[in-house]
DNA sequence: AGACACCTGTAT
DNA sequence: ATACAGGTGTCT
């Protein structure tokens, strides 16, 4: 379910609560979610008695930042979500992995529950040098909010898969990160572009458009606290709104909201895709000018 | 590039 | 019973 908006989501609902606390507790209730990496180069080294120091996002992954230079990595895929629970409770089905956490002053105590539905999800366990053994975060593209992502280096990106479909490229993480079903969609849409078009038929001017696109889209969506159409929530149970914003995501064959005319929902790179046919058209409508 | 796999829940 | 779901890794 989530893209980089609810991952920021949550890591925002986080940082509050647990940057200074303690680990007095690293239980995996089930064995696959938990990949702990620690004891091949570093035995000995444990999470538990560690603070946690930080917690950043690098697009839909979160880093814990622990002491001793170890750290915690999390994915959650499709139903994925982190519970903070204070006072601690009981246990529910497909809570995965549970957290103790000390307060700084030592006083609270904490539950951190990593719950999952589908069980798609994963956290690992590593010190900072095994980093790169997790694929998909060594072989991330740019965060799209980096300064030095332009639109010129999206284009260049954008030509490494020329021939391939649009949706399917921007779906790419290692092409740009953080992005999903959703916000490609509605980035396309605000840039009135077609997602049938291949990634190499961009031209820069469009490309400068789409990033800048993205960014809105994304900006917007953080704003709203992400996107919640089921599983969806924060580390406080808190729902997201930008599903109230939505343009075309979830809204194959209703009218668009621009121009009335009924939105097409198709398949591309295996995923549900819906556009505007009319807003986004395969030839640009105002090209007449050169 | 595309099919399939990983899982479970929900809607039709 | 079948299709589909916010993701990604692996194997044609």
């Amino acid at each position: 379910m989530p893209e980089l908006p609810e991952v920021e989501t949550v890591r925002l609902s986080l940082e509050p609560l647990i940057v200074g606390t303690r680990i007095s507790e690293l239980k995996a209730l089930h064995a696959s979610v938990l990949i702990d990496w620690t004891n091949e180069n570093f035995p000995g080294l444990t999470a538990e008695g560690l603070q946690i120091t930080a917690i950043r996002r690098r697009g839909k992954y979160l880093l814990f930042d622990l002491e001793n230079d170890l750290m915690l990595v999390a994915h959650l895929r499709m139903t994925g979500q982190f519970k903070y629970q204070q006072p601690p409770q009981a246990l529910v089905k497909h809570d995965h992995v549970a957290f103790r956490l000390v307060s700084a002053d030592a006083v609270e105590s904490i539950q951190l529950i990593f719950h999952d539905t589908r069980r798609f999800g994963r956290i690992w366990l590593l010190h900072r040098s095994q980093q790169d053994r997790i694929a998909g975060l060594k072989t991330l593209g740019p965060e799209p909010h980096d300064p030095l992502l332009t639109g010129a280096i999206l284009h260049k990106r954008l030509q490494r898969r020329a021939q391939s479909n649009l949706k399917a490229v921007l779906l790419d993480q290692t092409v740009i990160a953080g992005l999903g079903n959703i916000y490609v969609d509605e980035s396309l849409f605000l840039s009135q572009i077609n997602p049938t078009r291949i990634a190499g038929s961009l031209t820069l001017a469009e490309c400068d458009r789409l990033l800048n696109n993205i960014r809105e889209i994304l900006t917007r969506a953080v704003h709203a606290h992400g996107t919640s159409i089921k599983d969806y929530v924060d580390a406080l149970n808190v729902r997201g709104t930008f599903q109230y914003q939505l343009q075309v995501y979830g809204r194959g064959n209703q009218a668009c909201n621009v121009c009335g005319q009924a939105l097409i929902k198709t398949q591309l790179a295996g995923r549900t895709t819906v556009y505007c046919p009319h807003c986004q058209p395969l030839k640009p409508l105002q090209s007449k000018s050169r």
